[in-house]
DNA sequence: CTATCATATGAACAGATATTCATTTGAACA
DNA sequence: TGTTCAAATGAATATCTGTTCATATGATAG
């Protein structure tokens, strides 16, 4: 392994973020790796939507939704509202539809280039 | 389930964009949701490294970066040079540093508001 | 052409994750 | 208070994913 610069290394180790940062970056990153949260956070794009709404939206369970929702809402993705028996999800800021939006240009983009 | 808005639902769905597409930008955001490939990442922020390079700055073994930068690979966000039996991986371009980025500013800003 | 070094690949295994089913919580209303 | 509806929760399960080990490829030097 003598070719690889052992400064080179020590700088570059020097420069990365602390272990535990990375990790709560991969962990947030995680959350947008599923299709259905994907769904789910599309759909809250467009308006705030209950439980069951979201359920029959994308013709799963309304359990394996919930679960997924109280994913997103530990990460603060989404926030709700109870309004009655009825619980109303929204996403937690404007911000998240930029970030998404993003991942999505870069994806479009990059089909465009093929 | 009489609560639940049909008119509003066919809306939304309608905004949905094809499941084909979710899916994929799922997928895509599934390679920074881990550890390892987020490490690999910044690393790769700072220079262009070889593979056994990456192994002792992460401290695993060659084979386990191997099989993280195929995905990478396929996922376009890397690529590499060949220089005699050295393989040098470099990101693919200088978007996807932005991309991470934006995360990295979301948790931090987040962070702050705590 | 053989040996060696860097990397890639495949199979196997362990740990993580998404979904389902069954049950519980919580609110509204009779 | 008991029933009903919406949502949450927990256990079980099947699938997916990351790492390791063993081996293969591919380039270079002798």
């Amino acid at each position: 392994m003598e070719h690889c610069h052992t400064d080179l290394l020590t700088q570059v180790h020097s420069t990365l973020p602390a272990e535990r940062l990375l990790d709560d970056l991969a962990q947030f990153y995680k959350n947008f790796g599923d299709l259905t949260r994907m769904k789910i956070l599309f759909a809250l794009f467009e308006s705030e939507l209950c439980v069951c709404a979201l359920a029959e939206l994308l013709g799963m369970e309304q359990s394996a939704i919930s679960h997924q929702l109280q994913k997103l809402k530990a990460a603060r993705l989404v926030c709700c509202r109870r309004e009655g028996k009825t619980i109303y999800y929204r996403l937690a800021d404007e911000h998240i539809k930029t970030l998404i939006s993003m991942g999505f240009a870069h994806l479009t983009e990059e089909a465009e280039h093929e």
